[in-house]
DNA sequence: TTCCGACAGTGGGGTCGCAAT
DNA sequence: ATTGCGACCCCACTATCGGAA
């Protein structure tokens, strides 16, 4: 039997910078880059150790708490993968029915407390563990080592299992893996250069991520208040598509893209077409809590990651109006 | 000089646990 | 019973600043 325990991590993740394809291809030879998958789960530092004879695995998100509890099965199947001693970086993920990392579906294991609620978690939605890196190798240091090397040295390591696995990466062309990861439904490609060591606690461009972008245009029909030094403007605006009915469908509001400019031209706009009742057909009750309605008029675009399962923009962010665009032509896309 | 990376501070969706209503 | 709120997870973005390139 495997224990989870509280094991101190001394190691913070190295972080990739956000980019796009001309800043991975644009600049030196593309055979200086290696590219794997972009997983969406809890980014985790793990540890592999002997303690009293037994192994003892240790699981640290990034803000520092222990996963260990949570994840039994992560924890037994690592001791398993492992022998020796060890400090691996990875990613923990639930799949979805089609084999694809769910943050959705993982979100159900979070927080979880009591030990028998984990435990039918664990049968209802079974987590794994993608390796992508190590650090530490029967107390040898590897962080100095090139990515090229540490990744040999991960794929002799690891015996993977149900729940420990070591995705592949893959050399040669970036289109190939782009491809790859649109097909597959991921969220994008990470780019590492394979000369590059591991930057503890850094963000440098020798790991890019380039992620898929959906745009989607969507009216306007309230907004929120800033606070802090956003009091006095607009916080996030209420967006909306037309359903062919006279009430909109209420996507999710969007709080981010805008410059100084933006907001105070919102602001002042929005003002001026303010009505009483809300223009949504389906807005929850704490959505509208602190809204102020608009007269559904004017159109803007922005970016997302996907869809929630409630319909719902996932990481949006402002991308401009478009005047050219009348409210009841938006639909979903 | 320019640019990179770190920080702080704003905002988002979703889940769970717990206190207030 | 319902509602509200914070803690965790994921995150984008703007604005600023110091130091490296």
């Amino acid at each position: 039997m495997r224990v989870s325990t509280n094991l101190r991590t001394t190691y913070e993740a190295m972080l990739a910078t956000l980019g796009d394809r001309d800043d991975v291809i644009g600049q030196g030879d593309p055979d200086e880059w290696a590219f794997e998958m972009k997983w969406d789960g809890i980014r985790t530092m793990a540890r592999v150790e002997e303690q009293d004879g037994r192994t003892a695995v240790g699981l640290t998100s990034r803000n520092h708490k222990d996963q260990g509890p949570g994840y039994p099965e992560i924890v037994d199947g690592l001791g398993r993968a492992v022998s020796g001693k060890a400090v691996l970086d990875g990613e923990i993920v639930a799949l979805d029915t089609r084999g694809r990392p769910s943050f959705a579906r993982l979100q159900q294991r979070m927080n979880l407390a009591d030990p028998r609620e984990i435990g039918r978690a664990v049968k209802r939605v079974p987590a794994q563990l993608f390796l992508f890196d190590v650090l530490e190798q029967d107390g040898e240091p590897l962080v100095d080592l090139p990515y090229t090397e540490r990744r040999e040295r991960l794929q002799a390591l690891v015996t993977e299992n149900d729940a420990v696995k070591v995705p592949p990466a893959f050399e040669g062309d970036f289109d190939g893996a782009w491809e790859s990861s649109k097909d597959l439904g991921l969220e994008g490609v990470i780019a590492k250069r394979r000369s590059s060591r591991y930057a503890v606690g850094r963000r440098t461009r020798t790991w890019i991520k380039v992620k898929h972008v959906r745009t989607q245009e969507a009216v306007i029909g309230g907004w929120r208040p800033g606070r802090g030094r956003r009091a006095g403007t607009v916080g996030s605006l209420l967006l909306g598509v037309s359903d062919g009915d006279s009430r909109m469908r209420y996507i999710g509001r969007v709080g981010t893209g805008f410059s100084e400019r933006d907001l105070d031209d919102l602001h002042d706009r929005l003002e001026r077409i303010t009505r009483k009742t809300s223009p949504f057909a389906d807005i929850p009750r704490a959505d509208a809590r602190d809204a102020h309605w608009v007269t559904p008029r004017l159109v803007g675009e922005v970016e997302f990651a996907e869809w929630t399962n409630d319909g719902r923009l996932r990481q949006p962010r402002w991308r401009g109006r478009r005047e050219d665009k009348d409210p009841s032509q938006v639909r979903r896309e």
